[in-house]
DNA sequence: AAGCTGACTATGG
DNA sequence: GCCATAGCCAGCT
């Protein structure tokens, strides 16, 4: 159970989320809606894909290959440098992909709304 | 300035 | 489970 801080800095929207995509451990993956829902957009998914989107151009990392939809299925991965660069990280923290699918998708779901406060 | 577009999801059949 | 539909809302045409 880890803690986010909240200050000035970083309570608008898209920093909001860039806190919780920073707190998914290594090897753990969640989706776009469980982080909307979690900061008070339950409807507003595609908000953090959008969120996601323009974090590239920061200079902070934000791990967005561990953010996938709500069924496993990797459809952010055309958004990094190439096509294989989302499935290459996940590899690499020991998920098994097929077919872009996360497989025992569920074993491996980290649900903020379980595992985060915000103070 | 109206309409379109999505790194989305919940719902109903 | 699949499919279609409908909310969603910032940014781009």
């Amino acid at each position: 159970m880890s803690t986010i801080k909240l200050s000035e800095k970083n309570k608008d929207f898209f920093s909001l989320v860039y806190e919780v995509v920073k707190q998914i451990p290594d090897g753990r993956v969640t989706s776009y809606g469980a982080i909307a829902t979690y900061i008070g957009m339950a409807r507003s998914a595609r908000m953090v894909g959008w969120a996601m989107n323009a974090s590239h151009a920061l200079s902070e990392s934000v791990p967005a290959h561990r953010v996938v939809n709500r069924s496993g299925l990797l459809t952010g991965k055309h958004h990094f440098g190439n096509e294989n660069e989302m499935q290459s990280r996940l590899e690499a923290e020991g998920l098994k992909i097929e077919d872009d699918q996360i497989l025992n998708f569920q074993d491996h779901f980290w649900d903020p709304s379980k595992e985060l406060t915000i103070e």
